[in-house]
DNA sequence: CATGAATGAGGCTTCATTCAT
DNA sequence: TATGAATGAAGCCTCATTCAT
């Protein structure tokens, strides 16, 4: 009885604490993490200022939150995907294209990951270059994978890692910015075959 | 006596400005723009807070005429660069290896290009945009000519052109980060031939 | 519990207000505006800094209230008490007594109308030559129609309105700063003749 | 030798104090005395900040010495010219005119002594107050004795010249703030009879 | 005497966090 | 738990005054 009396408690005060999360990534993805104050996010998740402190120790706890919610969202989204996958390149494709579907379906997230955060703290950069260098692993994986099987050139695969990246994360952030390229999917083929190309792989179109 | 109005005292002004320019530059390399108090700039350059203001209109001022300084650093020693080529692959290389040159000459300048980027909505960030912009036309403006000459394949040159900085971009912001690849020179040769094969230049080694 | 909000809590809020107002009226009637700090404010009313900031939106909407309210209270009594009476020179002596027992019952709005008017550029000062012109503008139509009945010589009744208010104030402000005429009351029955006589009142005792 | 060389000395120094008093006056008689820095002030003057500070004790010195040489200039137009009468009435013509020539001749005088001193700190305002007392007392002298001449009734002379002295007060500040009477001088002569009047003078036209 | 750069106290305002209800 | 008023530290900036030249 107390059992699930607890249970209902904690599942409602989980559900206040995602109400204020959603807010806040709202909040965050339209202003800066120094421009958006605990009462804009209050009010977005409608509920008083003090509330908030009864969910989070404080505003760098909820960032810290968000950060992390995101790296589990983008990497696991990252692994499940590639899970379908053994081809090496298969896999590289999987990895970028789930990573762009989800920025495309929340561009909140692809807006506080890329241009909100960034540089604001360096605890929460901290986060960020967790959630960028297991992507890069990942990938350094699979291109070691490839090399290993003679089918890309024998060059340092940790550069090649960084370059497939950073390019990806070139044209993500113009397009939030500059809104171009418009069509962001048709560009990511594009772009899919340049790092492809540029990995060293045969035959590319 | 008067102070004579000598270019011996308009020097001193001129290096007493430069020296908080400095001392900013030093500051923000370690905060962010939010993060960084005029209190704790003035104290850097060993002036009393009301100092500053002698020197600055305000905070943004000076922040302007940092990224200023750095647009006109940057940018100019790569269009001087590239003047000593007329091959659109030759003028691509020695745009970013300008780059790389001087960042690793002036480590606080890429940390403020490249990590010290604060949240969108400032008229700092709107000015490192300006670089970052400008130095993908720059690219782009390579590419078509590469395109037209028919050395690389008819594809989308504004993707390549930001797939190419990018990928230099992150290489650079991992070194100053986590201070890896550790020989960076040798990384950016290998990245080049990683850039050039992806725009699809032919017979890369 | 949450805050009812009930007309309880809205009461005590605008009673708080109120406190802020009255401490700010005592601080202004010693010191000029430019001389009064936010932090003496607070202090008079016993709160923090910040305190004030949740019921002004600034220094200005503060003195703005405070001027207003002043007006408000001022000219509101003195056009209730006019109402009273339809002779053209009852009208007079109605606005000047009432306006004397309004300052002697609210000493520290008289000093803050007549003794510590700042310097002209502000919108304080503005509000308070409005309510000097629109005391002058009453007074003028009194004697606008007196004129129109032939009961004073036709003369420029716009300079006569400045003379009368003008002589009233010079009383008042004297008795503010100087203790003297001790006996106000009185002094504004033969101040009250003096004007009437001015005007050409025939038959002044 | 030394002695005259002192004297020189002497006299360039007071010059020089004269001119900053000069462009100290046109500056307050803009701004008013907090809104004034002494930057502009040594501006107008043509002098450095700091040469202001080998004049002046400080900003209060300033304002005082100015105040007092209104004063001194007023007061002493007002004495010379009443010297040439002897009649009651022509000496507080005397007075009043004599007044409003320096003002319309002064101008910045009098929007420093009515309009811009005013209110900023207790101990200017005692100064100003020296003057219009003094004004007071001048005025009440000439009522009293015409009472003793049996020329004006029996009344409270010190009331008598507040409200003399406040009407001019009123219509110059009028004059000054609105531009309101135009003719300064024509409504003056209309004044001076509200008040002859006022005080019981017989045959007022 | 003159200069004007330098100083730093002090003012206004914001906002993360606390606390009485 | 929930509330939102209250707090006060901290930031930006101004300006009277000082001081090295």
């Amino acid at each position: 009885m107390a059992y699930r009396q607890t249970n209902k408690v904690m599942e409602k005060l989980q559900s206040k604490k995602k109400e204020i999360l959603t807010a806040a990534r709202e909040v965050f993805a339209e202003n800066s993490y120094q421009r958006t104050s605990i009462k804009a996010i209050a009010q977005k998740a409608k509920i008083a200022t003090g509330t908030f402190y009864l969910y989070f120790r404080n505003k760098d706890a909820l960032i810290n939150m968000i950060v992390e919610e995101m790296f589990y969202e983008l990497l696991e989204s990252i692994r499940n995907e590639r899970a379908n996958f053994s081809d090496g390149f298969d896999k590289l494709q999987a990895s970028m294209e789930t990573c762009i579907k989800l920025f495309i379906k929340e561009k909140n997230m692809a807006k506080i990951l890329l241009v909100q955060v960034p540089g604001v703290n360096n605890a929460f950069n901290a986060k960020l270059i967790d959630i960028e260098n297991e992507l890069i692993k990942l990938t350094k994986e699979d291109l070691d994978e490839l090399k290993s099987q003679g089918r890309i050139p024998n060059e340092d695969t940790f550069v090649s890692a960084l370059a497939f990246v950073g390019s990806f994360r070139q044209v993500i952030i113009n397009w939030l910015r500059e809104g171009k390229p418009e069509d962001l999917e048709v560009s990511v083929a594009t772009l899919m075959k340049y790092n492809l190309r540029g990995m060293g792989k045969r035959d590319v179109s």
